[in-house]
DNA sequence: AAGCTTGTTGCGAACCGTCGCAAGAAGCCT
DNA sequence: AGGCTTCTTGCGACGGTTCGCAACAAGCTT
């Protein structure tokens, strides 16, 4: 199972040096699979390495992310990570009152990517925006009263109760 | 100057209570202009307050978000707020290169949002969510060597200048 | 006007994520 | 292999934000 040449070419490739942290990390966020929190990383690679600390964590995942290796979702402010895979992208709406993370094929975004990068001449990174509201269930649960949509200051959204990692695809 | 009928209409109809720390917040942010930084706001209202604490104007702030009454910016990791004015709503796309965020009409991200809703039957909320990316200045500085935009793991953005208070419309 | 109820405040502690720094180690070049 | 350079790591400290809780006060009720 010597399935680190994708890292070390990336890692390599763009002038970052292969260190057994780093392979820990991307490799501890595979097998726990979904989306996996810092401290779920932390833990696992504590398993076999106790020496490693939380900020190695986070920068390592913040370059793993840059490089493309890791997609980041942020689901009620804290982030978490998937491995990235190419062949099946796709993005995350994330719901503000249950947390989870809906996934959307890439057809949604890169529509408005290309408008905004037309007309605004802003290039959307969508791997690193974050998009909230409402998913399909909590939108019907949540559906009391509602004369419009207007402007007339009313709504508040519930408390979410925040689940570990859930996910839903389209 | 009694112009806080708004903000009381908002508070009483969603069920909360007027108090002199929220009337506080909501003219410090408007008093001072723009996207104002929790800090700033809490630094204001001590002027004529000294009493008020932080975590008091955090939740405050995200009331007020809530009841539409405020728009929250998040730029480079640090919430930045403005006076929600519905006549000219806009949403904002910040920048991770210069930090700053770009201003744009409502027509971009309603019709992403009429799709989730009609596609994957999720309601988005604008307000709440956020766009990253380049913005056009930066794009074109950034433009080095940029073989093609495949999935191949190379390319990291250059760390930011971190601004004050910058904004720019479209 | 006085009482009650319940939402709010201020405070301190906790939390997530980041930063600066000195020690350690990848990778390069003999 | 040995040495060098420069990137990384681990650590402690710090910044922005949230939480738990007891004291407080808005607004309702009488």
């Amino acid at each position: 199972m010597t399935s680190e040449q994708p890292i070390a070419r990336a890692l390599h490739g763009a002038g970052h040096r292969l260190t057994p942290q780093r392979v820990m990390v991307l490799s501890a966020v595979g097998a726990l699979g979904g989306h996996v929190a810092v401290d779920d990383i932390l833990a696992r690679v504590r398993q076999e390495y106790p020496f490693i600390d939380v900020a190695t964590v986070y920068r390592t995942v913040g370059l793993l992310k840059r490089l493309h290796l890791l997609n980041e979702v942020v689901q009620g402010g804290v982030s978490r990570y998937e491995v990235a895979d190419p062949e099946r992208r796709h993005d995350h709406l994330v719901c503000e009152h249950c947390g989870k993370a809906v996934q959307v094929g890439p057809r949604f975004l890169d529509e408005l990517r290309e408008r905004l990068m037309a007309e605004a001449g802003f290039d959307l990174h969508v791997e690193h925006s974050s998009f909230s509201g409402l998913c399909a269930e909590c939108r019907l649960d949540t559906a009391h009263s509602h004369s419009g949509h207007g402007h007339a200051p009313e709504a508040e959204r519930p408390p979410a109760h925040r689940p570990h990692t859930h996910q839903e695809a389209v």
